[in-house]
DNA sequence: CCTACAACACTTGCATGCAAGACAAAAGGG
DNA sequence: CCCTTTTGTCTTGCATGCAAGTGTTGTAGG
């Protein structure tokens, strides 16, 4: 009877689980090589060619193709081509201000909530943070990472971290573009640790005030870049930049 | 010369203005019925099933399915089934944290850089809203929605609005699960002219209080139903909730 | 009666094929 | 020499078929 009402409690969810998925690998690869740069804005992406040289057909790369276009990595065009999506201006400035908006609230309502634990763990972030002030450079922006999506989590908000995460997208394209800047991260050590004094004294000015000018640290070199490469960005919604490929092999013979 | 450098101003763009396409249409019909409440949470899903409803073969069901999934209004189990997603209360409380923290973000910006024309649009905005307190509801949410995006545009963040889509879906699906109450819609209304007034009158703190208690009266509305309506919310991340599909027709006869 | 095992009917993931559309290049007319 | 027309090749959108995996059902065994 009792096994009739819930024959089994929750076990029918057992192998239900999310396994990864091929579409899902290409999706990662080709956001990966877009956010790093080693994809430009405007490069020709093909359907046909991506699954040739990853050996797949095309499903799986249509499918990462689409999600990756809601993500504004790529553009569409529907019976033309497919290219890699140019930064828009509007996407930087607004995604600035998403991201400053969250980050200083959740940032607010954390000094209020904080919790003994948590306040180890933000000092300890910052210790690791020191650990990658010299050398490689990528383990430090990791942590950098890690840190803000902590202080996210710590103000109840996990999940509000993936929507500061795909405003920032369009930042990340911009700084890859730049050569990396070893100061740089002797700054941005410097604002998180001001960030986390504010914190521990339940100071909300101070660490609001130090947030603020920790993002718009980030963003002034993002402006930087603008202004260096304009090649790369769009202004108008529907951009007019770039997409004059397709050389088409000649008919005959050049001759 | 100046030919060869811009061979095309832009006209190349001709026609790849992006068409509507299938699968999108069959997402926003999918998406309509399931944040109106025509899906409930829980609900069988096959794409084989909604392409031979519709009429369609599987791919573009299939592409639908998956951009709804990222908009987490279905769940995708893969060699089991999808189904209309159940409303995360995680999703609930950190939707209403972004929206809250963008829409005053924004409303603080605008009240410093209104300009006349966005004054008057307001007002009129407004005006809208009363002729709708009676008669169909419809009309007048569609006006309230149009508000809210018009206020985030006059900010100067016009792109950030989508954002406040997503995060305030949820609430969507939660309000459709109740009856109208007649008496919602001036509460509603009373609340949208004291943030117009504020704004008009330059008080920022008057502005943000009556936005503030806007959003979160919204918000209490939803919890009441969350303590109605139980079956319908999953608690944890990968939900325990209701897939148990799969009648699954006896294989000779029942006798 | 309860439990363990095997077949089944269904699902989604991926591969493949065809059709409509769009631009680039070459050919034809002025 | 410049402009219009035709041809060609590539693209994405959609249809279809096969394979792998899952929970359920029915049956056999204790």
């Amino acid at each position: 009877m009792a096994r009739e009402e819930r024959p089994l409690t929750e076990p029918r969810i057992a192998a239900a689980r999310r396994r990864t998925t091929v579409a899902m690998e290409v999706r990662n690869h080709l956001r990966d090589s877009i956010v790093a740069g080693r994809m430009l804005p405007g490069h020709p992406l093909s359907e046909n060619e991506v699954a040739a040289r990853l050996g797949l057909s095309r499903t799986p790369v249509r499918e990462a193709f689409i999600k990756l276009e809601e993500e504004g990595l790529i553009a569409i065009y529907p019976q033309y081509g497919s290219f890699v999506a140019p930064i828009r201006v509007a996407d930087i400035y607004d995604g600035q201000f998403v991201r400053e908006s969250l980050e200083c609230a959740a940032l607010a309502k954390l000094v209020e909530i904080l919790q003994p634990a948590d306040a180890t763990a933000l000092e300890a972030a910052v210790a690791t943070q020191r650990r990658h002030l010299m050398g490689e450079p990528d383990p430090f922006f990791e942590a950098d990472e890690h840190f803000h999506a902590a202080l996210m989590q710590m103000a109840g908000h996990e999940r509000a971290w993936s929507v500061v995460e795909t405003a920032k997208r369009q930042h990340d394209r911009v700084r890859r573009l730049t050569v990396h800047d070893p100061l740089k991260r002797r700054a941005v050590f410097k604002e998180h640790s001001e960030i986390v004094d504010g914190i521990l004294r339940r100071d909300p000015a101070a660490a609001l005030d130090a947030m603020r000018r920790h993002l718009r640290g980030v963003f002034v070199s993002v402006e930087a870049v603008m202004q260096r490469h304009p090649e790369f960005f769009a202004l108008t919604a529907e951009s007019a930049a770039a997409l004059p490929k397709r050389p088409a092999k000649p008919r005959r013979a050049v001759a």
